[in-house]
DNA sequence: TGTGGCGGTTCCCTGAAGGTAACTATGAGA
DNA sequence: TCTCATAGTTACCTTCAGGGAACCGCCACA
């Protein structure tokens, strides 16, 4: 959040917010809802997505548990990235909000549309 | 979003996180899932927010069509806002999220604390 | 004739988010 | 030997969301 007010007194949904709000970690959890998957082909498939915001993201996921970080012992060593349980009934939680929105996007377009076009500058 | 990347690709679930993902959006939606209220007392109520702020978010809520506003005839004419049948529906799936969000705090906030603790700078 | 509340709008300026690019080490393959 | 991929980290720089304050017209009250 840009404001950094701390209206984070503590409450709970301040908590899933700051991951659910940021578009990255949406993104990302998306993509791993589909199975596990390793950083560059994290990059390769989150689009537009940059190194650095992926590490980041990526971090502030696994530092709330949500995802899982697993080192194979291969040649170049290779990071391998999965949704945890939590991650997995987060992903639930954003389905629902999913959900909303499809249900809705065309009544908010259409609000939108006419609440652009009425010129009711008065 | 920082990131004013295109990956807003018609996605539905973007139009409903740019709203959810702000915080004063969804205290703004909070305040008035007690009951309609005008601009000042929800400035007052709202903590920390500026009149700036509650002015475009308000704005953006009415855009979408999740509040209503209107303006009473009185002396000095007062504004009441006020959550539209959609704006309540989306209340209740932030309350969806505000529930998941309960159930794992303590989770989170553990594995934080863990995560933080440990000096596995290796 | 102020002062205050109503509901905003406009300006400027800062602080933080995030992009870019350079750098790290290791091993495989040409 | 040179180059690529693996997974990051770090420094630098830009952008823009949002805070703060000033301002608006209007009316009531004292």
């Amino acid at each position: 959040m840009g404001a950094r007010r701390k209206l984070d007194y503590d409450c709970p949904i301040r908590d899933v917010l700051d991951r659910v709000g940021d578009a990255w970690s949406v993104l990302t959890i998306l993509e791993l809802s589909k199975g596990p998957c390793r950083f560059n082909a994290l990059r390769r498939v989150i689009d537009g997505i940059s190194q650095r915001m992926l590490a980041v993201t990526l971090r502030h996921l696994e530092r709330d548990g949500l995802i899982s970080r697993r080192v194979l012992p291969t040649a170049p060593p290779q990071v391998e990235y999965a949704l945890t349980d939590r991650g997995q009934s987060l992903h639930a939680a954003i389905g629902q909000l999913n959900s909303w929105a499809v249900e809705h996007q065309p009544g908010i377009r259409a609000d939108r549309a006419e609440y652009d076009d009425r010129p009711d500058v008065a």
